[in-house]
DNA sequence: ACATTAGTTTATATATTTAGAAACTAATGA
DNA sequence: TCATTAGTTTCTAAATATATAAACTAATGT
């Protein structure tokens, strides 16, 4: 396994590391959360917390992860710090990614359907 | 953080959880060659081990990442393993990732360009 | 200058992921 | 039956991710 000092040296990293790094960034329910919301435009981290249950600075840490990958930014006024979807496209590969979700359950049940309905003939 | 086995227990996951495993299935690159491979039809592992340079018990871990999270599915025939898509949106998900993917460096270009052309303004 | 608000950073303990080696299994063929 | 082929499983050590607590920073108001 490479070290993450030695991968940020190396600079030269693979399309297949890079599309592994912003899946790594939705894999997290809060995460995945966050950027439903954003979805629905720019929000300060004060109104995310008021939705996510979570501790302020476990959702600041989950905010950078995003932030890192790029695919959300922050714009500060005053106090106050506004995220919002840096990458519009991103929006699709949730709904995709909910749709896959969506199908896979689909399938689960047609093939205990399936189960069902064999188990009955075997009778 | 919840035990993995505590989490099998509780079964009910919720919406982001799920939307997360899929993710986190879909986060490394090996994983994502797979699947960018499996897109073009189905294939033993011996024909994913001559594209990917991995050990074989390696592929093998990660292909049953992907079985666990039902992404993909395997059919036996003598000696081989066939391994497919379950489910054939995966492969519009992966498209959009790699969308993003170019989005986001398309982005970071205009920054960079944007930088440099302040700098010289200020000269 | 001091307190408050909004948020980030750091430290730490625990959990999860990963790669590689070695042992294993299941089907085929001699 | 024994060897071979194709693949999986198990074990271990190292890397990474996560949650929580505590300390920190930066802007605003008094």
């Amino acid at each position: 396994m490479r070290k993450r000092a030695e991968k940020r040296l190396s600079q030269t990293k693979t399309i297949y590391e890079m599309q592994a790094e912003i899946c790594s960034a939705l894999a997290h329910p809060i995460r995945i959360q966050v950027l439903e919301i954003l979805s629905n435009g720019e929000k300060t981290v004060g109104d995310l917390l008021e939705v996510l249950q979570v501790p302020k600075a476990n959702l600041s840490q989950h905010l950078s992860v995003l932030k890192d990958v790029g695919v959300i930014q922050t714009r500060k006024e005053g106090l106050y710090h506004y995220m919002s979807l840096s990458i519009p496209k991103i929006k699709d590969a949730c709904s995709i990614i909910r749709t896959v979700l969506i199908e896979k359950v689909a399938n689960e049940e047609k093939k205990n359907i399936e189960i069902i309905r064999e188990l009955k003939a075997q009778r």
